[in-house]
RNA sequence: GUGGGUGUAGCUCAGCUGGUUAGAGCACCAGAUUGUGGUUCUGGGGGUCGUGGGUUCGAAACCCAUCAUCCACCCCA
C-alpha cells in the first residue's frame, strides 16, 4: 500500500469543513481591514529563502525540500509565505509605483522536519503582508487584525510582544551581549555555547537555570533599543493599551527568520503541546531591499492552519437539501429526473437501488437531508413525488 | 539528527504468567410479516495480529532487526 509521505496529511471530512471554515472566515476579515488575495508559486529559487529567510536559521540550514530540477535550477518548495509575497511585489515593481499595498493569503509550507503534534512537514499558513507604511499604527492594526480572527474562532491565547531593534541598533547590541557571553561561555550549557554564535538573543530562552543565573546581568535589548526604535515601540505599546489589548512584553521572543525588524509578536495557546505559537509575524522593513527592490517598510504574520484547527469549534450542522430514492425499478429514470432539475436549486443526493422506504429514510438521515423524496408504485401512477421534511416530520405529495 | 512510547477489524481497544476456531464496543450492510428515519432487537461481512527473522511441541504474547506512527529535544506556524 502506497501511503502519504512522512508528516503529510490529507485533509477529509470531518477535518475539512474546519478548513474551508476557517479559510473563509478570515479571509472575509483581512478584506475588511482593506487586504487582497495574492497567490504565489510554491515552488521557487532556492536563493531567494536563502536571502530572505537567512542562511543562519534553522530553515534554510536543514529544514528546505530543495532539489535539482530537469532544468538543472536549484529551487525549493517554500518552507514560509513572506519571501515569495516580497519577491512577487518586487517583480511586479509594486516597490517603484510606491503606495501601499496590503495582501493575504493561504497556502502549503514544506520543512523538512521530524513531525510532532503540531508540526508537520507540510502544513498551511494563512498569512498577510503589508507594505509602505512604516508607522506603528499599522502595527497596530495587523495585531488587531491577527487578534480579531482569532477571537472569532474562540481560540485562547496570550500575545507576546518583543522589539528587535534596527539595523542601527541590534548589530551594536548583538555584539555586546556576544562580549558578554565570552566572559562567561565555560559555564554555559552546550546548547548555549552553540546560540551564541548562531543566533545569541536565544540563550535568554534557555531553560537551563544555571544559564538563566549566569544571564542576569546580561545587556538586555529593550534598554539597547535607538531612540527611533524605543519610540516605534512605546507609541505601538500606548496604542495597544488604548484598544484595551493584553500583551506580554517577551524580551526573548526571537523570530526564527532573519529578516524581523522593530515589532516582532507572536501568539501563543497553552493547548497545543509543545508547540505553541499559533501565529507570529513582525515587522522586515529592509526584506524589500534585500531582495533587490527599493527600501519598502513592511510588517505581515503568518497564522499556523493546523495548529489553530486543533482548538476550532465548527458550529454544528443543519440538515440540508433532498435525498432521492425510489421503491420500484420503474421509478429510477423519473426519479433521476427529478433529482436532476432539483439540483438546480438546492443540495440532493440519490440513492440509485430499488430499497424499501424504511431504508430510504434511514439513507436520507445519514447523508444529514432535510428532505427524503421517494417514488413508488403509488406516485409513478400520479405523476408525483412523495416528500418528507425529516425535521418537521410532516409529509406531502408534489407534482412530478 | 537524538531520546522515549505505541503498532491486533474501517475506528477505539481487550486478549491473564506463551496453549489450539483471535474478541468487544462503535461503524458498515441486511432484516424485525411486506410504504415511514434518528432509539431498540436480530443476523451478516470484514483481521497476512506492521514486516522479516529467531526461541519453542506451540507465539498476537518472549528476543532481535526493520518500517510506520505518536510524543519530546532542537527549532518554528
Amino acid at each position: 500500500m502506497i501511503t502519504a509521505l512522512r508528516g503529510m496529511k490529507d485533509i477529509l471530512p470531518p477535518q475539512n469543513q474546519k478548513f474551508v471554515y476557517f479559510l473563509e472566515n478570515a479571509s472575509a476579515i483581512a478584506r475588511r481591514y482593506g487586504f487582497e488575495f495574492i497567490e504565489t508559486p510554491i515552488l521557487e529559487e532556492t536563493a531567494l529563502f536563502k536571502r530572505s529567510v537567512g542562511e543562519s536559521s534553522d530553515i534554510v540550514g536543514k529544514e528546505m525540500y530543495q532539489f535539482i530540477d530537469k532544468g538543472g535550477h536549484d529551487v525549493c518548495l517554500r518552507p514560509e509565505g513572506t519571501a515569495g509575497v516580497v519577491r512577487a511585489f518586487i517583480e511586479k515593481k509594486y516597490d517603484r509605483q510606491g503606495g501601499i499595498h496590503r495582501f493575504f493569503y493561504h497556502g502549503p509550507m514544506f520543512r523538512y522536519e521530524r513531525p510532532q503534534k503540531g508540526r508537520l512537514r507540510q502544513f498551511h499558513q494563512f498569512g498577510v503582508e503589508s507594505f509602505g507604511v512604516s508607522s506603528h499604527f499599522e502595527d497596530a492594526n495587523i495585531i488587531l487584525m491577527l487578534k480579531e480572527i482569532l477571537d472569532f474562532f474562540g481560540i485562547n491565547y496570550t500575545l507576546k510582544l518583543n522589539s528587535l531593534g534596527c539595523s542601527t541598533c541590534m548589530p551594536p547590541y548583538r555584539e555586546r551581549l556576544v562580549t558578554f557571553l565570552d566572559t562567561i561561555e565555560d559555564a554555559l550549557c552546550e546548547d548555549c555555547r552553540r546560540r551564541k554564535s548562531t543566533n545569541p538573543i536565544r540563550v535568554f530562552d534557555c531553560k537551563n537555570e544555571k544559564c538563566q543565573q549566569l544571564l542576569e546581568p546580561a545587556p538586555r535589548l529593550r534598554q539597547n533599543l535607538c531612540e527611533v526604535c524605543d519610540t516605534h515601540f512605546n507609541a505601538l505599546l500606548s496604542l495597544l493599551d488604548q484598544q484595551g489589548i493584553s500583551y506580554e512584553i517577551d524580551p526573548n521572543l526571537v523570530r526564527g527568520l532573519d529578516y524581523y525588524n522593530k515589532t516582532a509578536f507572536e501568539f501563543v495557546s497553552g493547548d497545543l503541546g509543545a508547540q505553541n505559537a499559533v501565529a507570529g509575524g513582525g515587522r522586515y522593513d529592509k526584506l524589500v531591499s534585500f531582495l533587490d527592490g527599493k527600501e519598502t517598510p513592511a510588517i505581515g504574520f503568518a497564522i499556523g492552519i493546523e495548529r489553530l484547527m486543533e482548538m476550532i469549534e465548527v458550529p454544528r450542522q443543519e440538515r440540508e437539501g433532498y435525498y432521492f430514492g425510489a421503491l420500484c425499478e420503474e421509478a429510477l429514470t423519473p426519479l433521476f429526473l427529478a433529482a436532476s432539475k432539483e439540483r438546480e436549486h438546492d443540495k440532493v443526493t440519490m440513492g440509485y437501488d430499488v430499497k424499501s422506504l424504511r431504508a430510504h429514510l434511514k439513507a436520507a438521515d445519514k447523508a444529514g437531508a432535510r428532505y427524503c423524496a421517494v417514488i413508488g408504485e403509488n406516485e409513478l401512477a400520479a405523476k408525483k413525488i412523495w416528500v418528507k421534511d425529516l425535521e418537521a416530520k410532516t409529509e406531502e405529495m408534489r407534482e412530478l
